[in-house]
DNA sequence: GATATAATGTTTGTGATTATCAAACAAAGT
DNA sequence: ACTTTGTTTGATAATCACAAACATTATATC
């Protein structure tokens, strides 16, 4: 955890920014929940508790500077909100997603699905990928088991 | 063309909807745009020309009822809006994009890029893949080009 | 410590989408 | 034909997520 907010602070740090209070609290929120897929107002929120005088736009800010620094990643599952994923320590490509069209859970794939499909865009298409997103709709296990 | 349109009138009937005038013109819309990603600002204007009356509202509930029928696919770039994309004739998986990071031109893959990923997944976490969405992002061909 | 710079919090704006609701229209029953 | 019922529409207001503005406060550098 600590180790985990010393490499984030680098890599602000890095880009002449500064782990202040309030970023430092936002990002041990998005740590204490990394599995589940948190919105900007999710995060605001249990921010609050923390540190009850903070600012959403400060939230907001934070959320889209460690966008920036791919920290984070901004991912959208279709319902109107924005939501916020760390990065994997490492990690140089971004982890896929099973959402359950049932039961509305997200789970994350760390496995790279695409690496194939990858060279095929790159030579078959002539695009250089820098980034993708890949999301399967479908049924979870415990839903079906449930059927 | 007009074959298209009876698939999505016999579609909108067998959930006991009506193919109204308003419909049908948004239909046509939405066909005849059907490289294009519109949004549903992009599809009002463009129904407006045909059809002055129309409101927005309507618009935006055929889109909201076409997807629910699978006639439309919703996807979201990232940028602030919905966009709409007509299912191809008999194809069961959605489409990919790429989405270039410079120009923010998007080009569409038919190629099922997903047949070995969508397997890995079912077998290993048990989940049943009903549908995907992939997107590349990256710089297209012309971008690259460029520099 | 003074002063430039960065970051914050409050408030207000904006742009996309949704909700509301009366009116137009269509279908079905009598 | 005439009522009744349900569906769809168009205008408008409301909402909601997020961005911009701006004055205030904290931080760093001299």
């Amino acid at each position: 955890m600590e180790n985990r907010i010393e490499r984030i602070k680098d890599a602000l740090q890095e880009a002449r920014y500064k782990l202040t209070p309030q970023r430092e609290v936002t990002v041990r929120v998005l740590l204490e929940n990394e599995k589940d897929h948190l919105s900007a107002e999710d995060v605001f929120m249990k921010v609050k508790d923390k540190y009850p005088e903070i600012g959403l736009a400060t939230v907001y800010r934070t959320l889209e500077l460690l966008s920036d620094l791919k920290v984070l990643d901004k991912i959208n599952f279709g319902d109107g909100v924005s939501r916020y994923d760390l990065r994997k320590e490492g990690a140089n490509h971004f982890h896929h997603h099973l959402v359950c069209m049932e039961c509305g859970s997200v789970e994350e794939i760390e496995e790279d699905l695409l690496i194939e499909a990858e060279k095929t865009v790159e030579k078959d298409y002539n695009f250089k990928v820098l980034d993708h997103r890949l999301t399967f709709h479908g049924i979870c296990k415990k839903c079906q088991e449930k059927e």
